[in-house]
RNA sequence: GCGGGCGUAGCUCAGUGGUAGAGCGUCACGUUGCCAACGUGAAUGUCGUGGGUUCAAAUCCCAUCGCCCGCUCCA
């Protein structure tokens, strides 16, 4: 299948079963942006569901097989702009653009280098030289929103919409510090809304300007710094295995140098092989950040974002006169008191829940052949989303609507609806209901028979491999359960 | 931002100046003891939006918005 008729099929997919819709559609949509439907909706809340479950909750065990520790955030959208001042946001990343409006050349140059460039027209000037060059005025070309905070609209009101929700924890450091008796090593993670001007929203959602992510900034000692960032990319790497995805479509990639933004010690992207792309796709980046965005807060801020290793300064105790950090630190030199208070090193595990989601369906989408009533092989969409992800766990289906079966299946259905998301179908023939628990990806189906009445079993089916298997209906419960959290095969 | 393609029912699409269509889906009733395209019936569109040309526009022209592809961009 063309990569363009595949993308096509999943996105008539999600919107005909309410996964996912554009924006406003109903007044001509906006470019950029998308709502979640129905379906969509549960899907991407498991999905920040269980990332919060398994990296703040309870996080897999350290490289030394320690426990780690984990707390959660959750910062404003909009903040006191010098916070991207100092992030260098504000400032660093947005070059000042002309663009050239002669009709065969239409180029586009940054104007602080224009000197530097080659005119595509004349190759031996710049551009702006060539007497045919029609250079615009140099414009801003911001990656972040404005707006403006309080009714009055000038210079002194105005403030942005966070680009990344990373600033909020590092402007938080020491609060959550100093309130959450927390040592290092410890991770702080927050899942938010962030938003980019991008210049060019594509491929479905992508690349929006309104985004969310999940984002982990983990503190730790300088001198562990390497191990933690080796650990940080096995174990976000283990976590998209574990919800199902291909180890052949999930690539992690280490940043080049050149590549490499300029605060980072190293990065390694986690990379997936959308179907609309021929190369694969950042999901996530693992960043090693050093102590970059704490010394620049400590910097702008002028507030002391220090942490002191009380461990260490305890430790060596009886090398010293003194057991006061504040008459020691007198006469010594900046190396030795970094020993004892420091900034930590950061790394940071920054994914992103819209891609990991339009992962999760591309993943999930298969076309396959199964037999119909009359063993004649029929084409069937089946999404097998992990039985964890999936936004509808089990469908309860009468057999026939007759002989007390929906009656039965309606109350299974009662007891089971406050527990687990499921759905009640009696409509149409046994198979089309199947076929279309198989479309939006439910996991399993539970039929009440002729035979529920006899012994009280049902069956419950499998929607990868069709199978069937009788058990008691009082064991429908506890065999969905432990069916959602088995290991994807 | 540039270039090309496209926009008609929930979805996929036919319809090139003269009555708005098909398949699937949806809903109702019937049928249906296990894997959709069984029967009967029904609802659904100011043909993306705005303007223009014309006796007459889904169809031609202009603008605009959105989608797709290729560049550009992506701290």
């Amino acid at each position: 299948m063309s990569k363009e008729k595949s993308m096509e099929k999943l996105t008539s997919l999600c919107k005909r079963r309410g996964f996912i819709f554009q924006s406003s559609e109903i007044y001509g949509g906006i470019n950029g942006f998308w709502d979640y439907g129905p379906l969509g909706v549960e899907l991407k809340k498991n999905i920040k569901d269980a990332w919060w479950q398994d990296m703040v909750r309870n996080p897999p065990l350290g490289p030394d097989g320690e426990a780690i520790e984990m707390v959660g955030l959750d910062c404003s959208i909009i903040m006191n702009p010098r916070v991207w001042e100092a992030s260098g946001h504000a400032s660093g990343f947005s070059d000042p653009m002309v663009d050239c409006q002669t009709d065969n050349c239409k180029g586009r140059f940054r104007s602080d280098k224009i000197q530097d460039m080659v005119c595509p027209l004349k190759p031996s000037k710049c551009p702006g030289q060539f007497e045919k060059c029609q250079l615009t005025e140099a414009r801003q070309f911001n990656l972040m929103f404005q707006t403006y905070v309080g009714a009055v609209q000038d210079s002194s009101s105005m403030a942005y919409l966070r680009p990344e929700t990373a600033q909020g924890i590092f402007a938080n450091f020491k609060n959550v510090l100093d309130s959450s008796r927390l040592k290092l090593p410890f991770g702080i993670a927050q899942i938010g809304k962030a938003f980019r001007n991008e210049i060019n929203p594509r491929n479905y959602t992508f690349r929006s300007r309104e985004f969310e992510q999940m984002e982990i900034e983990f503190f730790c000692h300088p001198q562990d710094s390497m191990k933690w960032y080796q650990w940080w990319r096995e174990t976000r790497l283990n976590w998209y295995s574990s919800l199902g995805i291909r180890s052949e479509k999930l690539l992690p990639r280490e940043q080049e140098k050149e590549e490499l933004a300029h605060y980072s010690i190293g990065t390694t992207d986690i990379e997936y092989l959308f179907p609309f792309a021929s190369t694969p796709q950042e999901l996530e980046g693992v960043a090693h950040r050093g102590n970059y965005d704490l010394t620049q807060h400590q910097l702008h801020s002028k507030q002391d974002l220090t942490y002191f290793d009380e461990e260490s300064w305890e430790k060596d105790k009886a090398n010293r006169v003194t057991n006061s950090f504040r008459e020691w630190v007198k006469d010594k030199s900046a190396e030795e008191i970094s020993k004892y208070q420091f900034l930590p090193h950061v790394i940071e595990p920054s994914a992103g829940a819209d891609r990991f989601t339009l992962a999760v369906l591309c993943e999930a989408y298969y076309e396959d052949k199964q037999p119909d009533e009359k063993g004649v092989l029929q084409e069937r969409v089946v999404m097998k989303f992990h039985p964890r992800l999936a936004p509808i766990k089990a469908a309860i289906l009468p057999l026939v609507n007759k002989d007390g079966m929906p009656e039965k299946a309606m109350k299974l259905f009662k007891e089971l609806k406050p527990h687990l998301p499921i759905y009640f179908d009696d409509k149409g023939a046994i198979g089309r209901r199947y076929r279309r628990q198989d479309e939006i990806g439910t996991p399993f189906c539970i039929t009440i028979d002729g035979q529920t009445n006899q012994d009280s079993t049902v069956t419950i089916r499998d929607r990868d491999s069709l199978e069937q298997i009788r058990i008691p209906i009082d064991r429908v419960h506890h065999e969905i359960t432990t069916r959602l959290t088995a290991k994807p095969k």
